[in-house]
DNA sequence: CATGAATGAGTCTTCATTCAT
DNA sequence: GATGAATGAAGACTCATTCAT
């Protein structure tokens, strides 16, 4: 916990109980604004209005906007690690397709478990403080998901670390894709299947390395002729 | 493009050259004021002084901030889309494998060619006219890749939109945390390869449905007992 | 005592003594309030936390900020200028160099017992109900004094009033420069001396009027020659 | 020229007269507001609209509040450090009398030119920054008086700025109390008067130290026996 | 009686936008 | 056409004061 996130913490806690409660309305508050008027109109005021309060308090539980909107952003991330993080733990030494299935179903359930939540989250997680809490979240994920599949009994991942990323990330886009878009209906099911076919097809890319990842490896090759690809 | 884009657009084309450089110049103060304040100290004196020029002069060229960070992103997101369309077109036909490549360089090479521009893009994205934005260039991409996708001779999709979709969305993640996290330099030679990879193995696992796609279906299923995905 | 005043005063008197304790751990904390966050920053709760008590206790021994604040300052002036009143009625009657150093030491004295307490307070002094405060503590030193001076057996003063006035200016600036500086150690003592001997030289100069003063005089009207003192 | 200074200077300007009768009118207001609601009620909107102008413009000229009130007030030290400086440059060499009449005329001068002005500041000269900018001021003349009296033909003075410390010390008390108070019309030629033989006394009882000095000094030191002067 | 959470008016400051020069 | 000073609405945050517990 660094300088700045100390800064953004919550400032007392009132009794507890009802400090609690009014956390939770103003995260809610905050979420709704957030929503419905976006990011740059998402004001103290507002979110105070919202939540059936005055300013005054608002300042009483945060010290300022960007402490309640960090706020909000980490719960939402910390949850989602948790679960993911759990997932991996109880998957490890499992089969290969099980610990994709099993890290698909967690973040997907984990992350849509509020959808208006997080969809509303992303432009937070572009900002300053964001942006450091959403990589801590990642960090505590793909080390979750690198223990795992380090104890894979049917593979062997010369960078698991780095499979990681890439199976996390793979996630993120489709998800944030869903969550913006007017989102048709059941639509999740089908996303969670093509989710895990794809992790799990990844994966399995790499279980048996020598063979299989030679072919799209020199496939890759011979498309690297004339790109720049610029840092 | 709707009313809403209209309204952002340009002002004047009088002396075309002029405007196209002084536009140009804009674009790349607006990135390096993103950069280096953040979206919301992004600001329209501010981008000027970068730029060069008054604000008066400024808003001869745009109607508002709202419309020259809108310009900013959408001439951003074009250059992927239109990669991307080319990249697609000239793979029709082509194996699954090689698509998957084409696909994967040309949008790495993209979104990588101005990696600060990239970087400084992600929050106006999430504003209100660029979530629109987004919106669209994926739509572009995804029907390119849809179509290349079906004109596969050694495969048959289902549902190659989504396939499309899932193939866009599982890149943007990991491009996303590259572009953010410190970058460890030749990383990203590496990140390709697993990108591409990815892709393939995707792809092909669609490639032979009937039995490869089951086993994972499988398991899925079997995952799937107790969540509740909300929508 | 005027109506202001009356409203600023402490409003009850209930158990005498843990009121009178209270209210002086009040005024201690908000000297140190205002040393430590200046007059600005010098706030009800501030005080009270420094007090280590709550706000609303505070309320309960002053009706308000500025009557707290004023009731500092009062008892700070009260006991300068019962200070002085004690050593001007003790030396009545004596001669004029023994009323000078006498002054001086008591001055210097009163307003040295507690420096941190004099600092904190000449903000307090500027503020509306402040300087009417500090006017009324003047007006009885020069009393005290001028009724010292006219007792003198060896001094005949055309305007004794006005020589108190000047005396105890001439006291105000040095003391307020040597709270206000770094305070070279030992340098009081030397501050005292200067004091003293420069009282001492102006009431003397007064002590013989008709040849003495009429130097000074001179040479001043020659220098009034292109001023023009507004007022 | 500190960091804190830098920051509270001016901000731009344009075309350079226009800014200065700008500046002007927002000193001019902010004195009359400071005198008519005080230095807490001395509000950036209430001195834009005293001076006829919004609060953006006042922000076009200073960074802040406080850099607008060090504006004003160092304005104002700077007329008086000035003309106390010219008086002493021209009376090096003079005798001790003329310059102690010179001395107090240019300050009193310099003081009352704009009495409003002088009574307004001395809130301001309480707060932080101010505070600084007075020690600076008073640095100024003290070292200007030193090296006036050191030049003195007709006495030698063992610490000459010492001397001047106290000396323009014994000037601020009263001129404050003149400002302050009612100030009885014509009040002010004799306060000159006096505060003229105050100094010319002061002076010199310095001129012939071993006499004249010992005396007041014995009397000081009987005086000295029970008081306990804090640091 | 003490407490301290709640209130909301009031501050400072910024910024998009306009328009006189 | 370019400029940049002026505007004033809007936002973040603070604080004196009250009053339910």
């Amino acid at each position: 916990m660094n300088a700045v996130a100390a800064t953004l913490k919550p400032r007392k806690t009132p009794v507890q109980v009802r400090s609690a409660a009014t956390v939770e309305t103003l995260h809610m508050a905050a979420i709704q604004v957030l929503l419905q008027e976006g990011l740059s109109r998402c004001t103290t005021t507002r979110i105070a209005e919202r939540a059936g309060m005055s300013v005054g308090s608002l300042y009483q539980y945060y010290p300022n906007r960007d402490g309640l909107l960090a706020g909000v952003l980490e719960k939402h991330l910390e949850g989602i690690a948790d679960a993911v993080e759990r997932a991996c733990h109880e998957h490890r030494g499992k089969q290969l397709s099980q610990m994709a299935a099993a890290f698909v179903v967690a973040f997907l359930a984990a992350k849509l478990r509020d959808p208006e939540e997080a969809k509303a989250l992303y432009a937070v997680a572009e900002e300053r403080g964001g942006a450091a809490l959403a990589a801590r979240m990642r960090t505590r994920i793909v080390a979750a998901v690198t223990a795992m599949l380090a104890s894979a009994p049917d593979a062997q991942f010369d960078d698991p670390a780095m499979v990681a990323k890439i199976a996390l990330g793979a996630l993120v886009g489709p998800v944030q894709t869903l969550l913006k878009e007017p989102a048709p209906a059941r639509f999740t099911a089908r996303l969670e299947k093509e989710l895990i076919l794809l992790v799990t097809a990844y994966l399995q890319a790499h279980q048996s390395k020598p063979k299989r990842r030679s072919k799209p490896a020199e496939i890759a090759r011979r498309h690297q002729k004339s790109k720049a690809v610029a840092s």
